[in-house]
DNA sequence: AAGTTGACTTAAA
DNA sequence: ATTTAAGCCAACT
């Protein structure tokens, strides 16, 4: 099976722009929404990939430590005004804003 | 073609 | 709490 790139970014896309305000997800959380939990690389290739010239959210999303981007400073800041809150150290309280399904599948 | 890199994750020290 | 290590797999060199 070959892997769809095409269809994994269509995904991740989906995904990121159906983040809630306010929220965040982790690589791996989108990773295993599409079904590879494995792939949470590609999730943030994938990401970085594509620009904020899309409406997607990108900086919504954040690694399961929650920091955000290596690059990209001002993202801390878009959050700030989503009404995410941030650790003195820069990264965001994930537990308390990360995006919590309402109905999880099983 | 083969090796290295990386917008990651989890676990261990 | 933080840092280090190993696992992971597509993309890049």
């Amino acid at each position: 099976m070959k892997f769809d790139a095409e269809e994994f970014k269509k995904e991740v896309y989906n995904i990121v722009a159906s983040i809630p305000k306010g929220k965040v997800v982790t690589y791996g959380q989108i990773a295993w929404l599409i079904g590879k939990p494995q792939h949470s690389r590609m999730v943030g290739h994938t990401l970085h990939d594509v620009p904020q010239s899309l409406n997607i959210p990108c900086h919504r999303v954040v690694n399961s430590q929650g920091k955000t981007a290596p690059c990209w400073i001002e993202q801390r800041k878009i959050l700030e005004s989503e009404g995410v809150t941030f650790k003195p150290n820069g990264c965001v309280y994930i537990k308390i804003h990360q995006w919590q399904f309402q109905n999880e599948i099983n």
